[in-house]
DNA sequence: TATAAACCCGACTAAAATAGTCAAGTATCA
DNA sequence: TGATACTTGACTATTTTAGTCGGGTTTATA
């Protein structure tokens, strides 16, 4: 059960973004050099953060990317869903009625990875941006 | 971020042998049969669980596996650490002081992936395999 | 005492997912 | 007009996962 690079990259970004768009737009080579992530990496991440109006591009030189609303309003789950991210627990699909066992029940530990899911999705939605920026200026990171 | 197989089997394959080990050792065929998991996966599995004492083997025919201790010890943390089913969200090695970056501090997302950890560990070391079968017994699945 | 049921063990492999790389563009500023 | 930076899609290498396979050993029971 691990979080993949995508997500912890897109988050990573996304607060470096938070921290320096004051004035300027932020350039992925920027980023990618505080933060040693490829630069081409981060472009397929942000094509999709753009695409989900998190952030906003502004092309030419002296282009980058600003966020598109204030980092409180940006929730982990909001960057997660927008880079595919997801929290993934039961095996079988939720809608049907069938089980992972291909029976036509589900199986007995069916409703413990769905709580397991909803615990998870939990904290995702308790963060924000601006709470992650917070928190790190005050330890000087 | 997703359950792999292994840990959900091994987590299904307990439930199993908690509702049915009263009298006589079970073996991994039923479990295999009732809950759809090949049988030589099934194998493997359990060859780590009993490395960790969670079960016993019973060889020879009628022989099989039962719980080593009583299911309501049994916790989901024991468990996955059996079967080495870990919750990873740091990239950076924990003990080293460098971050995932290269870098001589750790990056901005650490602590946030540090806290998400513990979050989800937590949930882990409050259930146990009786809270499970309870439940399912209840909702008669 | 032969047989079959079951555990035991290590090596191997196919498939899927991840984490990139690469190439060829377009827009904009100085 | 050159340099910077975003845009897009395809391609690939690596790693992880989820098994499979082939050989054991142990033990109840017919
Ligand atoms: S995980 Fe949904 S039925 Fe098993
Ligand atoms: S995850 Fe630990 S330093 Fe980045």
């Amino acid at each position: 059960m691990k979080l993949t690079s995508k997500g912890r990259y897109a988050v990573m970004a996304l607060a470096d973004l938070a921290r320096f768009d004051n004035l300027n737009p932020v350039s992925l080579r920027d980023i990618s050099l505080r933060q040693g992530i490829s630069l081409d990496y981060l472009e397929q991440i942000f094509s999709k953060l753009r695409k989900k109006e998190i952030v906003q591009s502004v092309r030419g030189t002296q282009g980058g990317y600003i966020l598109s609303k204030k980092a409180k309003d940006i929730k982990l789950t909001n960057i997660f869903d927008a880079v595919d991210e997801k929290v993934k627990t039961v095996q079988c699909k939720k809608e049907s009625k069938k089980g992972c066992n291909g029976k036509s029940t589900k199986c007995i530990t069916h409703n413990l990875w769905d709580e397991l899911e909803n615990h998870i999705n939990h904290f995702f939605e308790e963060k924000n941006l601006e709470d992650l920026i917070k928190e790190n200026t005050e330890r000087r990171i």
